[in-house]
DNA sequence: GTATGTTTCAAACACTTGTTTGAATTTTCT
DNA sequence: AGAAAATTCAAACAAGTGTTTGAAACATAC
């Protein structure tokens, strides 16, 4: 029998996933945990607390997952290189998929509710409690492409994050209409299979390729890359 | 003197954006328009609708901006280029800073905000009411890789999206940290202007181009092209 | 100028929110 | 076993929510 306070926070976080925080009242929380009402102010002092727990839970998790593979990729001795360097977010996200059922899908929806609140007290949080491997995951960004402008690197990187966070807080919808569309029902292990080379190819590109019509058309230029 | 109708919409659309759809009260709303508390029932009918109408007044500004350019794109008789089709999405955006102070980061925080509520009904009205012009865009998105699977473009469309609304969304927060590092100070037009070739060298690479260290290292390589 | 329709306003409504309380119950330790 | 601590529970709390009401103020038309 689990705990009441596992009970709680199993419930939660796929409250918050489905509804969001401030749609989710304690009440929806402690009838789908059934537990008493006043345990989560018992068990995690408040609301705003209970969500950085849940938020805690996944993180500490995945980030646990991320470091090991950092750290494997830091004792590899084959050159880095970028593919490699995002290749590393895959298993820890599929990982969450066995503490729970789609415990990945969980995962990735609130960590998109968190960033969407941009000056929440969960962006706060995060920014302190993660920003050791946030900055280790950089460093080997930047030692898999040494002559990128710092600054450039920021952008990309964070151009990258929005593609990864999105697509996977959404998901669902994008699963649901690629099965009817296509009939191809993917995984999100499937999905972040597409995801990694597509960033890969966006965070590296040469910005002095001639991709602009203005410009240039000549066959070598990027966009006519695609097919043909 | 503006109308009590678009004063409520401008205070809203203001603290929507600024803390969000739930998190922001009725009160004030009205308390910052300086209105009477029962004119956004009035006016509107409920909060719900009020949310709509404050999207709608952006979106549509937006959508018939875009419109315009597909259709130059349509007359244009140079061949067409992704990132032709992706540059249309650029003046739309910025025309909506003329319409007031912040215009493009306050439109760009909502449809963040409201993509981010999967399920909500903000999701439910736009996809109905906006179909037409994301099938344009998809078609002439289509016309300039015409060799795409449609399951794959489908899904290289969305990762972009993913990238270009999140990043937007939190344009904010990537401003300042962009400054405090390194010291430049980057308006909306320019991430987008850093974004359009980001995402037109993502959405057209080429996955059989060899960018897995494990299959190869040749110069030609993707990866390798940045910088050097 | 009076009648008609529209808009504003203060007040109240019914309801939900997160949190607290203090007694009952269970668990833990000696 | 009994004392002490930790936990559960029903009930209540104060505060805030969106919405409704009905009279007042305003505007428009004849």
């Amino acid at each position: 029998m689990a705990s009441t306070k596992d009970k709680i926070l199993n419930a939660a976080e796929r409250l918050f996933a489905e509804h969001g925080f401030a749609e989710t009242s304690l009440r929806m929380i402690t009838t789908k945990a059934d537990v008493n009402l006043a345990s989560v102010n018992y068990h995690f002092g408040s609301k705003k607390t209970l969500i950085q727990a849940v938020f805690e839970r996944f993180m500490d998790r995945f980030t646990a997952g991320l470091s090991d593979e950092l750290d494997k990729l830091n004792s590899s001795d084959s050159s880095l290189e970028v593919i490699d360097v995002l290749s590393t977010l895959t298993r820890p996200i599929i990982l969450l998929d066995e503490l729970r059922p789609d415990g990945a899908g969980v995962f990735m929806n609130l960590l998109g509710r968190a960033y969407a609140e941009t000056q929440g007290h969960i962006r706060r949080f995060a920014m302190e409690r993660y920003s050791d491997i946030s900055k280790r995951f950089s460093m080997l960004l930047h030692a898999a492409s040494p002559t990128m402008q710092p600054s450039e690197m920021f952008w990309r990187l964070h151009f990258m994050l929005g593609s990864f966070i999105f697509t996977l807080a959404g998901h669902k919808a994008l699963q649901e209409i690629s099965e009817s569309d296509f009939d191809q029902k993917l995984t999100i292990e499937q999905i972040i299979q597409r995801l990694v080379p597509f960033m890969s190819a966006a965070f590296s590109f040469d910005s002095n390729l001639p991709n602009n019509y203005l410009i240039d058309s000549s066959p070598n230029r990027l966009s006519s890359l695609a097919g043909e």
